[in-house]
DNA sequence: AGGCTTATCGTCAGATCGACGACAAGCCAC
DNA sequence: GTGGCTTGTCGTCGATCTGACGATAAGCCT
């Protein structure tokens, strides 16, 4: 057992599904691959792990590399192993869930041609398995912003209430009433700290502005319709 | 890129966490560890991915080879890559979660001394780490029986709501009101299909049969009290 | 028959929810 | 500056849900 030559030769990689709120849209960090195969389609930003790190390591290095940020909540989304997955060898692929505020547009990465922004109803037929991959991230989002407070991610350090229910109304597809959802999300209690600044970046009576709490759970959580 | 010098050797295997309810305990499918290292240890089943078949289907078959049950839902708990983790070479371990009805004491497996159910509560010191990924598979299980249908999973074909209800009181360690607790289950729509026959099995007065129903999530959730 | 068990239905007060009215507090056009 | 427009925040109301618990049903055992 566990001499070299048990075991089929796997390759292992993490792949990113990194999800930002630009505009009206909900939006996915992709690369254009520079490479065959799949060469000039759009893919998920990822790479190899290397031996000495661990996969949740090499997911961190990877978002580091590609997008150049830092200090985002990544959580696992699921692996994704079946045979022919990669037309050239066995890769097995760990794929991450990240939220990010709107960034400045990113960088090109090491590997990849280019990086931009595709608001995920347009990033259709990707490389690999991508697509898959995408949609179940974007539906693990979905889900996450019902109970937990992960919905702060999407938003700068300082947010008011309305920016922060523009996000699930874009990540949701729906639209939520402004006094119900105030009175929800203030309602839950280390969900919101007031800083005690107010902005009117929006316009209309100035808003008062939050910073993150410390709760990670919602209780009670905010349901879909 | 993509050529064998090019990414370093990984191994992939799957391990399964198999918890059910027995007597009064929640309990978990471990094997006892035949080989070094960590021979004598308790582990979790699992095995190696082979080069044709998808990670999944490798779950499938060795929940099959370990238990000789099938037709068990499972689903990916989480994917452990820590370098480490077997201290002969690097392995990735995809983790998978099933839970199952109380079954007759399993067979030992091909490559394991014994086979058993072990209450969570006394399996320490397993091998690996499979430690934590029994545990996270624990808390995922008590996660989904809030709002998912897969506590009928752990029933048989035919059950009665008290064992339902005993089930959610093993699993979350708690004891829940059995008025309540009836209300709530017939009343989630899809979840519950009566079967017209009753038992007495647990004596006192018989009471009505269930089979599964079409349900896979609970709206509205059962919570923790 | 009476007592024990467990199953199932009902009641009631408090919490919660969605729909929506009312008012606050800024900006802008005139 | 005043009236209108915008957006933010607080309150109200009825419907619904929840947990605590009483009451009854329907079997078994002695």
């Amino acid at each position: 057992m566990y001499s070299p030559s048990d075991f089929p030769p796997f390759a292992v990689t993490v792949d990113l599904v990194v999800l930002t709120v630009r505009g009206d849209a909900l939006c996915a960090l992709l690369v254009r691959r520079g490479e065959a195969p799949y060469r000039g389609r759009w893919a998920l930003p990822g790479g190899f792990v290397q031996v000495t790190e661990s996969v949740d390591a090499a997911a961190v290095r990877e978002l580091a590399e590609e997008t150049g940020v830092s200090g985002l909540h990544l959580e696992q989304l699921g692996t994704y192993g079946e045979p022919r997955r990669d037309p050239r060898m066995r890769v097995v692929s760990v794929a991450y869930l990240a939220l990010a505020p709107d960034l400045p547009v990113p960088v090109a990465g090491t590997d990849a041609a280019a990086a931009s922004w595709v608001p995920v109803g347009e990033a259709s037929s990707l490389a690999f398995d991508h697509a898959r991959i995408l949609g179940d991230g974007v539906e693990r989002a979905r889900a996450k912003l019902e109970y937990s407070a992960l919905g702060t991610a999407f938003c700068g350090p300082e947010f008011t209430v309305a920016e922060l229910r523009r996000v699930y109304e874009i990540v949701w597809g729906v639209s939520l009433d402004p006094r119900n959802f105030h009175r929800k999300v203030t309602g839950v209690d280390g969900l919101l700290v007031a800083t005690g600044g107010t902005t009117s970046r929006d316009g209309g009576r100035p808003a008062a502005l939050f910073r993150r709490g410390e709760a990670e759970v919602l209780y009670p959580p905010l349901v879909r319709p």
